[in-house]
DNA sequence: CTGAAAGCGCTAACAA
DNA sequence: TTGTTAGCGCTTTCAG
């Protein structure tokens, strides 16, 4: 009958500083020295406990520590995107995982799928976990208002909208207006416009850029909203180019619209140009080449890191808005002449 | 002289149970009772507290929780893999949020970069933050050896070599050589390949296939490998296009590399085919299509978050292994004929 | 240079 | 139904 001794702590639960101490014959308070640098232990003690600990294979409970701290800082920040599958978003979250490393943070993420429920859910749990900051492409400036008190926030895509929060934007509207220009510039008359949900913002203004650059040309029965992923927005292009006057160039708002219309002109449209907004990896080889705005995902993150982090390193000025360009590539499909 | 009575604890810190009890005129233990589901309280008693969280802008501190309860699980799991940045780690990213999500667990990232040095900091990062579980592309095994005990964790892409420990893998030797051998199929007697990091197993798995395949027609001067992007992968592949006996096909072994093949090919191998690992948006519009063996980072990361959540429920059975499949899609790039 | 006591914000186990 | 006491693992404070 074994009488298993000493089972009581070494059974499951990770050791903590008490059993370090124990092993090394010392205090919790000088193995908490030591695992926080070591200053002003003797060299031959800080020893005795780096062995300890590797014998152990003790690690820190960074909760309990920040929990006694100072001004507990967690040293994780989160980022909310529409959707981290996103190659956009993806491009962004690495920029931002960047910035993170270098100021020694981790990163947390969730997509919030434009769900606003999915957003105040993703929003609390960040919160609850005490981050130090908050990187967002905000549904709706509603579910921010007050909720993450005390933790710094930033919006990229989508503005603060009198909410006293930092944002990196892209002029959208600027940046539309300019594409759809350029197919009226090469004589079309009749632009078909494929675009996301009509709650958000960047969308919106898209839209009004599109509006913009048409005029008194302004057809509502070219414009198609709500296109959620490229299967909805090639259905949505191929009735605008099956129609009865159906036309002969097409804008897509961002890149989900913009393979559904490339899939779309590829299937019953031929000549029909396009212009995309952001940008898709080897566009440049599509038949004909993608003609497309142009905005830098990795500069948006990296800029909206940098006013993050000066945000939890203390700077207390106004909240800033940063607008970034968006370019357009001339590449091909958006050259092509009408008929 | 303003004293600033009473500004002792309103300052700037956030409120606690204590500051919500005080308020609403209870104990400590019914607010907690009423934040954890309010089992037990008295509905008056309840809506009290509720107002006064409300009133105070309450948010449960999630790591003090954490602390004293019971199996102390801190609901976060981490996912570290090569880079987010790509579409591929990013696809895989979403389909763990979206598991994680329905276990009610929050997702905290990282990127290796394929730096083992980075890898063993991350992995020391999530493991001080008490993360239930990680799911990772891990870039050797050695930096597991025993480093995480206590916290559940599945590889992704690549095997576990004797470490007791999930993996979700891909037979890439199979399907390269199967790819390949379609190329051989068409009259390809030198096939290009191109290659990244033979540190990675996965890299080295599709080479191996790709040895399988070609069999005495084996070549080294065909062979590229170490490419980490598509810069890389495209001036490797021009080398091997413009040398004395160029290649008549080239096999990406990566979507990386199958990018860089493409843009190679347009500027200076006009009529070489290219089969391609992995899949890329609208491969089906580039001239030719592209011909791909396509993995699914979907259903690799769903995968790999069941078996995660399977052991965060207690699942002690021996670490298995689940092998999916590669498809072969036929699409023209790969069905070229030399000459 | 080192350790003992107190307590961060919260919940388990009890008592009322 | 409610409150009290203890203590999670750690760092602060202060005494040796």
């Amino acid at each position: 009958m074994n009488r298993e001794p000493e089972l009581a702590r070494s059974k499951s639960s990770r050791p903590t500083m008490r059993d370090v101490a124990d092993a090394a014959g010392v205090g919790v308070m000088t193995v908490s020295r030591v695992i926080n640098g070591g200053a002003g232990v003797r060299p031959s003690t800080a020893e005795r406990v780096r062995e300890a600990v590797g014998r152990l294979g003790y690690q820190l409970n960074h909760a309990a520590s920040t929990l006694r701290r100072r001004h507990h800082a967690s040293m994780v920040i989160a980022l909310l995107v529409d959707d981290i599958a996103n190659p956009f978003y993806a491009a962004l979250a690495g920029a931002v995982e960047e910035e993170a490393r270098a100021h020694g943070f981790t990163v947390l993420f969730g997509s919030t799928k434009e769900d606003q429920v999915r957003e105040r859910e993703l929003v609390a749990a960040f919160t609850a976990r005490r981050v130090d900051g908050l990187i967002a492409v905000p549904t709706d400036t509603e579910p921010w208002r007050g909720a993450p008190a005390g933790t710094a926030v930033v919006f990229v895509d989508r503005p603060a909208n009198g909410l006293p929060v930092d944002a990196v934007l892209v002029d959208g509207r600027t940046a539309a207006a300019r594409g759809v220009a350029h197919l009226v510039e090469h004589g079309h008359a009749r632009i078909g416009y494929l675009g996301d949900l009509e709650s958000i913002w960047t969308a919106r203004q898209r839209l009004q850029g599109y509006r913009d650059a048409v005029g008194e040309a302004f057809d509502p029965a070219l414009v198609r909203q709500g296109l959620r992923d490229a299967a909805s927005a090639e259905q949505a292009a191929r009735e605008l180019l099956g129609s009865a006057r159906p036309p002969t160039a097409l804008f897509a708002a961002n890149d989900l619209m913009t393979i559904g219309a490339v899939r779309a002109v590829a299937a019953c449209g031929a000549g029909t140009a396009v212009v995309g907004f952001d940008d898709i990896v080897l566009a440049d080889r599509l038949s004909p080449p993608l003609t497309v705005l142009a905005q830098d995902p990795v500069e948006m993150g990296t800029t909206a890191a940098r006013l993050l982090f000066a945000r939890i390193d203390g700077d207390e000025s106004p909240s800033r808005e940063v607008v970034l360009p968006a370019t357009l590539v001339v590449r091909g499909s958006g050259e092509r002449r009408p008929g």
